[in-house]
DNA sequence: AGCAACGTTCAGCATTCTCACAGGTTCTGG
DNA sequence: CCAGAACCTGTGAGAATGCTGAACGTTGCT
């Protein structure tokens, strides 16, 4: 099975370098570059099926970079990084097709959910399911939905990410500084001390719903999904 | 079968010089430097499968050293070591890829348990498996767990460690003073007293699940977990 | 503006863990 | 068979770790 290919476009080495490791260990095969000319040149060869591309970059916008690639006839679905206070107006008009946008900062996790439900609805295959289930608890990716033995279950945003991140690692132990690179945004400054927050408020949400404890607590290394059957 | 190739960067010569001949025990092939240049020097020549990276050196930090790595497209994996205090400030943003990290003072024996749990989530191959199995106690190391007869025993961080390593080493006798260096934190400095200590809980334990003892007392010699078949 | 939901910190409480110690038991050499 | 060495294990102090409710600021919605 071929892997697939992203193209990542950022002129910040560190979130360049944080997107490329974090989407290679996810199994993607990515290439990184830090301007618009260069994007231009690597979509051309590389033939990505998927480009994260930054808004603001030294040489030109990321609106040029699609605007050049779509007269190439290079169609592959763009994901665009912007900061939270730039024009969030203008983007909304160019996420056009399977296009789609998220702010900086983010989480690793959040993109490459992201990156899965945009092939997902640009009909690749070979792309993971949108439903996670393991064990009681149920998770629809497209819906953002979350049912244990049926029942809906409501969940905050945060709430919902590290669920969804525990859930992608059931049954192995993840240390609170995993959650916390994976499942909050990369410049979060905080103390772990909030991932033991989250941990109990899912608990008190999934906990009466489910026969046994999902959410177990790993002394000394972390917490970890439960389930009995394998995924 | 190619050894697995580690390099260690640790400025401290006497914790550099513990983990290489630590490592080189384990089986690994290790080369060893005291500062970030040499280190991205060393990873370029020797392409290693694992990076055992200091956050704390000389010349830069762990950081950089990564950075300029990832930049060169060095892709190895890194274990980050960090003392205690350092690590609630700065951490955030480290364990993005299969990356972990390890707070010093350490053990041999779980630096060698992380390293083989970094590579199983990496590289899938030519690396043992998560489930350590003798005789009636199985261990799965990436949940955690241990189940004796398939019951399952809760077991303290310490507790796990030492039957991790007398496991390991099943059917050698392995003295008090060994057990000591592999399993405690290297600036350990009580008596050896606390090793008899943790074959009792650990007795307490298991015995009532086990159809005979597991962890036989070789009177002036040590410890040793018995099974009547071979692993 | 007012309100509700959310994210974050913090402090107090509870539990668990580590380790030392000491008295008891088993083993071994002479 | 005795004495000393080696080993076992209960007790407890202090530390580490984890849990949870409360408070507070921010954001977004009506």
């Amino acid at each position: 099975m071929e892997p697939i290919k992203i193209l990542v476009v950022d002129d910040e080495p560190n979130i360049r370098d944080l997107l490329a490791s974090g989407l290679r260990f996810a199994g993607f095969s990515v290439l990184a570059v830090g301007n618009g000319n260069d994007a231009v040149t690597a979509a051309e060869k590389g033939n990505p099926d998927l480009i994260l591309l930054d808004v603001m970059l030294p040489d030109m916008s990321g609106f040029s970079v699609t605007k050049k690639l779509r007269s190439m006839n290079i169609l592959a679905p763009v994901l665009f990084l912007t900061a939270r206070d730039e024009i969030e107006d203008k983007i909304t008009g160019l996420t056009v097709g399977g296009d789609d946008y998220m702010t900086k900062p983010f989480s690793i996790d959040e993109i490459i959910a992201r990156i899965n439900a945009i092939l997902r609805r640009t009909k690749q295959a070979s792309v993971e399911k949108s439903v996670i289930e393991v064990g009681e608890v149920r998770i629809d990716e497209d819906a953002h939905d979350v049912f244990v033995n049926g029942e809906s279950v409501e969940l905050s945003p945060t709430e919902y990410k590290l669920l969804r991140y525990l859930m992608e690692n059931a049954n192995r132990v993840l240390s609170k500084a995993q959650i916390l690179d994976h499942v909050w945004e990369y410049d979060f400054n905080g103390e772990m001390g909030i991932v033991e927050s989250y941990i109990s408020y899912l608990r008190k949400k999934l906990d009466p719903l489910t026969n046994e404890p999902v959410l177990l607590t790993k002394r000394g290394h972390g917490y970890m999904f439960k389930s009995l059957k394998k995924k």
